[in-house]
DNA sequence: CTTGCATTCAAGAAATCTGTTGAATACTAT
DNA sequence: ATAGTATTCAACAGATTTCTTGAATGCAAG
């Protein structure tokens, strides 16, 4: 950017800090990590890794989300753990994806006839989520890796990681029908699971918001725990009943 | 940006189109351009005069807003008038503004400072507007533009364009502070008119809101009539007692 | 102190973004 | 139609961003 042409209008550069920020969500990587830290921190490898960067790239992503106060840093020994700042950084993303979903239907709209493929059929709210899981009518399963589950998921959710979907649906119960949520709302986690799920005749769902949403909402999460890996659990009884309860207040 | 480093974990470019939103709000200038149009619709030639730029660059920057999905057009006879393209926008922008401000703590402050040598106290809130206005303690002004304040003002403010404000100035009451407020939190309009009406003497204060965060918080904004110019007012009394009535509901 | 590991820094090529200029388009008024 | 106005388009140079590679730094364990 060169002079600002003729006479710069005072009070402009006051907007380059805020022009700072925005632009460190302005890149399709960088949203991947801080979606991924919604789910919480993670050494530079671990984030390099899940988002399919490599790793000097990945770094300088995340030092420039950190310029922007968007994520901070703790060391712990040898290694780095990125986290965000702030919860309000997950309420700034929020309002990016209502804008966006609102106002960029010709995109929005190819969006969601590629996921549409996956899931013909509405997510659920939470709302609705919580009356169902109250009537016992739903097993709610975490389809994210296990640490992420550990480090917070939704009261009375089964871990079932994407990756083990295969060998342990079966012991999920067939009466009930299937809710999944993973990291969020643009997630594929949970697309791909309810689609498996269908494939094999259970009544699957998703759920709307991932954990940093319920979160934001000032929703209840279990923190750590991450589940007996028991493949015989009380399907959803017990389950439903904590997630009730905690949903209760 | 090359094909995605190695393997692109899916679900990637789902980010591109929030991506694409988040950096048209990712240079100042088109922030500023953004502020203008909060305060209501305007042809590309105000826009590119009032936010200090070419006209084709103007045009430009405005493109790349709509092409986001954040302003939308209307042509009237030969020109084009932009505007938000929904209220969401003003949030997203209050969104950007609170976590820039927490988080850029060291580029916040220098703005602070750049802005307190103007204003050493502390801006007042709403809330504190509106009782004070109900005890008839304050003079509310609006030192924007006349066509702004035409498209929507506090009730019961008093326009008095910076431009105007040497002129006018003596005919404000003594008695009571003067609370001006502008375009938002981070408009220097206000700062600047505070200033200049405590260099002559008058308790003057900054309402720390705009017409914009006034209205998004639900808060009625009186529209049309850019106020008789006539420089004898009941100063106050009557305008304070429209803004406590319209607050009362 | 040396080694190994996680992360950051540095440098460079390719792509993208910005602002300017001058021409093209779309509409109004004469 | 013609002239005039408002806006957009096209093209270009300069700046910035992005990703890769390879080296440098900081820390922990031996």
């Amino acid at each position: 950017m060169k002079a600002v042409s003729s006479s710069a209008p005072p009070g402009r550069e006051i907007f380059a800090p805020f022009a700072m920020v925005a632009r460190a969500l302005g890149h399709p990587c960088r949203l991947g990590l801080l979606q991924l830290l919604a789910q919480g921190e993670r050494s530079v490898e671990a984030l390099a890794e899940q988002a399919g960067l490599g790793l000097a790239n990945a770094s300088q992503h995340l030092q420039q989300l950190r310029r922007a106060g968007l994520v901070a840093t703790r060391r712990q020994g040898n290694r780095i753990f990125y986290r965000l700042s702030d919860r309000a950084v997950v309420a700034l993303l929020s309002a990016l994806r209502r804008l966006a979903e609102r106002n960029l239907s010709e995109v929005a709209r190819l969006v969601e006839r590629h996921f549409k493929v996956l899931d013909q059929a509405e997510p659920i709210g939470p709302v609705e989520l919580v009356q169902r899981m109250k009537k016992g009518l739903v097993t709610l399963i975490d389809v994210r890796p296990a640490e992420e589950f550990a480090q917070g998921h939704l009261p009375g959710a089964l871990n079932l990681p994407l990756a083990e979907l295969g060998r342990r649906a079966r012991l999920l119960p067939r009466r009930r029908a299937v809710v999944a949520y993973c990291r969020g709302p643009y997630c594929m986690l949970s697309y791909e699971a309810v689609a498996r799920l269908r494939r094999r005749g259970f009544t699957a769902l998703r759920l709307e918001d991932g954990v940093p949403e319920w979160r934001a909402r000032g929703l209840p999460v279990e923190r750590g725990a991450p589940q007996a890996l028991a493949p015989q659990r009380r399907k959803g009884g017990a389950a439903a009943r904590r997630l009730c309860a905690a949903n209760r207040r």
